[in-house]
RNA sequence: GCGGGUGUGGCGGAAUUGGCAGACGCGCUGGAUUUAGGUUCCAGUGGGCUUAAACCCGUGCAGGUUCGAUUCCUGUCACCCGCACCA
């Protein structure tokens, strides 16, 4: 047949033209526009269902397919769920600021503002050319003054707010001004002095109140890259050099905005317990939270004989195995630790110089590759000794890169015994290592005669497991005999009594660092007086725009300094001008703006509060939407990479906590049901020498054996990321021309699961193209365009509709799409069997069955569906319609077919009655012909009967 | 280094709770339709040995538990993701 007489068949010009007109009415119909509680035509009696992914961050180079996966996945969700009766919140919106835009600003002057319009422009298009069912009334970007407003007007919450250890949360500072007054609560001051709030002069009662803050300035090291004047992500950091350039990069000290998202460590370690989440997500947030129970111990120092200094204060470490004290021969500072810097100071010149120059070299190493454990250890006597408390011996205290300042104490009591990194150091420097542990069964058999002293050649191996204490007692104490745990608990006690130590409860979790040095961010709302003291903006003076630039190069400096800095007149401002209330500075009084902006998170922290209510001018978002967008647990279904698993979902959870504690959100956790999509990977093809082929140069000669065509060398195929320089980039525009979109969203969907990552394979998408080519023809006439309906239901074909219409929802409720569509395959497959084999015209679906199986098609396939549904007749929008209900009674068969087993092989199948109880199995088993051949005479041993499964006949 | 994960035909994958390994798609083979190609339809397609039946082998590798293991356990190899200023 040509094209002229099929002017119906569904190809990719045909798929175009209805997917563009469905687009274009369900948009001037608002099909999927979602009222809010309050709103007219809202449904109050409908049950809510929030569908949210996570927003992307628009790039110049336009949506990839990887994007679309997830946002194809929710989309089939959001479609399920509003046929199933729900009022689905399925909103998209843009995280848009960013580093990409800044660098190409840097490079080119082009404002960020422009490349971030353009570059939502772009993916708003291709993302509605999908057809996917956003409520685009509700859209917004992260850049939005009405949005940047809230987003500093939530770090204004943080400010005005301080963590009440007692009550567990969040309380406004206010309240903690109220318990200094009255005297409740006293003043600490550094050095372990505590007044009452009367005593205190002005700033020692301001400072009292900084220090309690959720938001407080720290100094924290950056990798600070002088020459392109910019700090760099550990990433962007190569063997001390920036990525970009090959710059030095040093590690220095900054004062910087930080959130104490360590008071909240506990809350969100217990709350994971709240959430619907992958094991493996939830397992990765605790082991970044990392609790550890153990002890801080505080070890006596002093100078060593040559050097006439006096000592500085005890050395304070964390320790999980307080129990191996007896054991801890040196100790290890981090090369940032205060000690060190004292330690520089009172040596003599030789080892002055080895100090400094090791201080220095430690700086250019990111974090970790100082904790890898394949580079060798490195480390510097520093000259000074600690005491050990619990054998009163003289230890050197060295310092060394693989301990890092900021986790527990920076400092640590190495027990080369029972640490592989201290072992491994100490065999490294020749220092002594001392057992302290034994395994049990070793400790009762008394194999190791002597655990004293020696040199670092005592032992091979380390011992890290729990066992049994011993060569573990002074004149005080003695651990020996006694259990890990046991001897844990008793050295505790000890060290306690003598207030040389306590128990301690670690995290790994540091506090949140939340400043950055850029351009396109959210300006602080916050202002620094004459005296370097901060002042908060009101909130009546939100948003605190950010100035405009001509220039975004960085400027070189040794030191340094925020972008923002050039804005040398946005900078110098008065506190009125600024928006400090009169109350805490007067109007006059001149102030600096704080020139670093908050990292992307910010953005990214509470967007899906604003999907609730994004109009709302006066609030973040209403309470009465708040309440019934996020109801009991809060969004239904969150759908993003894995990538995110820690810290966006972190610290939102972090944000979402400090509103909650605060009353303004009503949910402890903010996504109850947390989905992971998987990534979309392409073919690449190595060479014998490892190394990556383009994939244009190479071809297939036979299946699945590859040539690189300019040599004729046979290349493996194998899965790598997809990149520019491997050619093996697929952009989606491409793929909807050729096939249309419905087809783009079944391939993506049943290339495999939605969580797995997958290769792209634009051969296959052929498969997903046939079958709604298929399904077409199925149901329409390709040269007249009417519909083709059976006259009389064919019970096997209505059987099998049955069965798909449970599969294809219980399937769409565990977002397992790729077997949906299998089954939808089947069923089309079928019916079209039906149709070639008939011998009259009556194969296929009824009028009936096509309704259903277009409802079932829907979520997937919309556009097609909805063509369809329309030439049925019906005038409202399919995703009006209501989901296929399932006649249980046509589930069941009347016979089943279970295989028989003997031994675990499968030998015969064997029909029986559905209704056959186990006894009766057996019987009609052991009656089977083919079974007592096997059998041969042989008494059974064994029979197991699953019903509805199998037989297996143990002789 | 620390943390998380994945390995099944020529390829992508299925097997939801320990119960018939390979659903569905791609590719390939044969047939029908067609002047031919394409399209469409029908059938076949894990490997070995076979005219066929039967039988044997088979879920990265080596063990273990079990009547029964792709699934659980131990060890091992390979690959992938995250690591706090990329988003």
């Amino acid at each position: 047949m040509t094209e002229l007489e099929t002017p119906f068949r569904y190809d990719a010009a045909f798929a175009d033209g209805i997917e563009r007109k469905w687009q274009a009415w369900w948009q001037e119909s608002g099909s999927f526009i979602m009222r809010n509680p309050g709103d007219a035509g809202f449904d109050a009696s409908k049950p809510k269902f929030y569908v949210l992914d996570m927003f992307p961050y628009p790039s110049g180079a336009g949506l990839h397919v990887g994007h679309p996966v997830g946002y194809i996945g929710t989309d089939i969700a959001a479609r399920a769920k509003r046929m199933q009766g729900f009022n689905v919140l399925h909103p998209m919106g843009w995280d848009a600021f960013g580093l990409p835009a800044e660098q190409y600003a840097v490079q080119t002057g082009v404002h960020p503002r422009l490349t971030t319009s353009s570059a939502i422009e772009t993916f708003r298009k291709q993302l509605k050319r999908f057809g996917f069912s956003y409520d685009w009334s509700r859209e917004f970007a992260t850049i939005d003054p009405e949005y940047v407003r809230f987003t500093q007007w939530i770090w204004l919450q943080c400010w005005n707010a301080w963590y009440d250890e007692s009550a567990r949360k969040a309380r406004p500072i206010s309240q903690l001004m109220q318990q200094f007054e009255s005297g409740a609560r006293r003043v600490e001051l550094p050095n372990n002095i505590s007044k009452l709030w009367s005593e205190c002069d002005a700033s020692e009662q301001r400072q009292a109140i900084d220090n309690m803050r959720l938001t407080y300035l720290g100094e924290q090291l950056v990798n600070w890259c002088p020459k392109l004047g910019t700090v760099l992500a550990n990433e962007e950091v190569i063997d001390g050099k920036s990525e970009r350039g090959g710059f030095p990069v040093m590690r220095q000290p900054l004062k910087q905005w930080m959130f104490r998202i360590t008071k909240y460590a506990q809350r969100l370690l217990n709350d994971l317990q709240l959430v619907d989440w992958p094991e493996s997500t939830r397992t990765q947030q605790a082991e970044w939270i990392g609790r550890s129970e153990g002890a801080e111990i505080y070890f006596a120092v002093h100078a060593g004989n040559d050097v006439a200094a006096i000592a500085p204060e005890k050395l304070g470490v964390f320790t999980t195995r307080p129990d191996t004290l007896f054991g801890a021969t040196y100790m290890v500072v981090a090369p940032e630790h205060a000690l060190v810097k004292f330690a520089v100071a009172h040596a003599n010149p030789a080892a002055q110089k080895e100090l400094s120059d090791y201080v220095a070299a430690s700086r250019r190493r990111s974090d970790i590759d100082r904790q890898s454990q394949s580079k060798t250890k490195t480390g510097v006597f520093t000259g000074l000794f600690a005491v050990n408390p619990a054998t009163g011996a003289n230890i050197p205290i060295w310092t060394a890169d693989y301990v890092l300042l900021n986790y527990g104490t920076g400092a640590i009591m190495a027990v080369p015994a029972h640490d592989p990194r201290d072992h491994e150091f100490a065999k490294a420097f020749n220092l002594p290592i001392r057992v302290v542990v034994l395994p049990p069964h070793d400790a009762g058999e008394n194999k190791i005669a002597s655990a004293s002293h020696g040199g670092a050649s005592e032992t091979e191996a380390t011992y890290v497991q729990d066992g049994i204490a011993t060569a573990s007692s002074n004149a005080e104490v003695s651990l020996d005999g006694l259990t890990t745990s046991a001897a844990k608990e008793k050295i505790i006690a000890w060290l306690d009594q003598r207030s040389i130590g306590k128990k301690r409860v670690n995290y790994r979790l540091r506090d949140w660092l939340f400043s950055r040095q850029r351009y396109w961010g959210e300006p602080f709302p916050v202002v620094f007086a004459p005296d370097g003291l901060p002042y908060a903006i009101s909130e009546s003076a939100l948003p605190v725009r950010l100035p405009e630039l001509e220039d975004f190069k960085p400027t070189e400096s040794d030191t340094p300094r925020p972008l923002l800095g050039k804005a040398v007149a946005w900078i110098n401002t008065t506190a009125g001008a600024a928006g400090v209330s009169a109350a805490d500075l007067p109007p006059q009084t001149p102030v600096k703006r704080e020139a670093n902006t908050m990292p992307n998170w910010a953005g990214s922290c509470w967007y899906y509060l604003r999907f609730c209510d994004p109009k709302n001018t006066t609030r973040f978002v209403s309470t009465e939407a708040q309440k019934y967008w996020m109801g009991e647990r809060g969004v239904d279904l969150y759908v993003g990479g894995s990538e995110h698993a820690v810290l966006h979902l972190l610290y939102a959870r972090f944000w979402h906590k400090v509103l909650f504690d605060l009353g303004h959100v009503t949910t402890p956790e903010p996504f109850a049901k947390l989905f992971h999509q998987g990534m979309i990977t392409s073919f690449a093809y190595q060479r014998a020498d490892g190394s990556l082929a383009p994939a244009d140069t190479v071809q297939e000669i036979s299946d699945g054996v590859f040539t690189e065509k300019s040599t004729g060398q046979s290349v493996k195929q194998v899965i790598a990321k997809m990149s520019k320089s491997l050619k093996n980039v697929v952009n989606p525009d491409d793929v909807i021309a050729n096939f249309g979109a419905d087809t783009f969203r079944l391939y993506e969907m049943s290339m495999g699961p939605l969580e797995a990552s997958k290769p792209w394979n634009t051969r296959d998408i052929a498969g997903s193209f046939r079958f709604l080519q298929r399904a077409w023809r199925l149901a329409v006439d390709e040269r007249t365009g009417e519909l083709l309906l059976a006259a009389k239901c064919d019970a096997a074909l209505e059987k099998l509709l049955h069965r798909a219409s449970k599969k294809v929802g219980e399937d769409i409720e565990r977002l397992a799409f790729n077997t949906a569509i299998a089954t939808l395959i089947e069923v089309v497959n079928a019916a079209t069997r039906s149709t070639t084999l008939a011998s009259t015209a009556d194969g296929g679906l009824t009028r009936d069955q096509l309704i259903r199986f277009v409802k079932l098609l829907a979520p997937f396939a919309p556009h097609f569906a909805e063509e369809i549904w329309h030439k049925l007749g019906c005038a409202e929008a399919l995703s009006t319609a209501s989901w296929p209900t399932v006649d249980t009674t046509l589930l069941i068969d009347d016979e089943i077919e279970l295989a028989v087993q003997l031994c675990g092989k499968v030998k015969t199948r064997l029909l029986v009655p559905s209704t056959a109880d186990a006894n009766a199995i057996e019987k009609m088993a052991l009656a089977d012909p083919k079974v007592i051949e096997m059998l041969a005479g042989k008494t059974p041993k064994k029979i197991i009967v699953v019903p509805g499964r199998l037989v297996n006949i143990v002789a």
